[in-house]
DNA sequence: ATAAGGTCCGTACCATGGTACGGAGTCAAG
DNA sequence: CTTGACTCCGTACCATGGTACGGACCTTAT
């Protein structure tokens, strides 16, 4: 284990090289020993699927909303202890989705209204704002 | 009508007035004249229920997801001729909400998974990486 | 008529999450 | 043993959506 390169990494986590790197220095991820080197710097670092989970991890607690600065919180919790801690990151967030998800919902419709407005009648301006007036 | 200042328009937006501003530069909001200015410059601007309903409007479309250039567009179609571009637009932005909102709801899944993995023992770290590891 | 508090405006700064650049070093295939 | 692609690293830059500052001016209540 521990053959890839970065670009090996960046792929399989779907991301850029210099995401891998930006989050490195995020200390999202970890910045492996140089292998191989001659001299007294040489060498590259090399990659495993831990490194993979972890990048993937990343992009999923992204989705869910998670800031960066969470989600180093998380990564340490997930070795650490905490369990209280982990719990209430979990359940603040849970409700926050909730309520990102009604308020998508809640967009859509009115999107739905627009386009609907805006389709039934075959002149002048649509009604864009007033399809949100609801809100 | 125009008699609010520039405080009671944020107000009724529920908006910082520098956020108020900031929207006149980008040009989502209009900047009327000064009035009752005694020498060359003077007076102040004055809002009505107009620049409210179009504040609102960009709060409204903001949660929808449009970036404050977007806004700006549908800003333009709806005084506009363009029905068949703010179709468009919106069944571009409604599509993009679906995917959004699916992308929430298995997140939320994801840390109702944690939640319940991290309250159902004890002891240990909770699995926080695995628990997203499904998606 | 004066003082307190609002407004105006330009400009600078901020957080978040990246993306790009450039020069030096390294690795692998031919 | 060279050549071409990749890596490393620091540093700079970017887009988005604001937020803050400061000095001059305006308005309003006392």
């Amino acid at each position: 284990m521990k053959n890839m390169t970065i670009a090996a990494l960046a792929r399989e986590g779907g991301v850029g090289v210099e995401t891998v790197r930006f989050y490195q220095r995020r200390r999202l991820l970890d910045t492996p020993e140089r292998t191989g080197g001659v001299g007294l710097v040489g060498g590259v670092r090399r990659y495993g699927e831990e490194d993979v989970r972890r990048l993937r991890f990343i992009r999923s607690a992204q989705s869910a909303g998670f800031t960066l600065d969470q989600i180093g919180e998380l990564l340490q919790l997930d070795a650490g202890e905490d369990r209280q801690r982990a719990r209430t990151l979990a359940a603040e967030r849970i409700a926050a989705l909730d309520a990102k998800i009604a308020e998508l919902q809640a967009a859509r419709d009115s999107l739905r209204r627009l386009a609907h407005a805006c389709g039934s009648t075959s002149s002048g301006p649509c009604p864009i704002i007033t399809a949100f007036d609801r809100e």
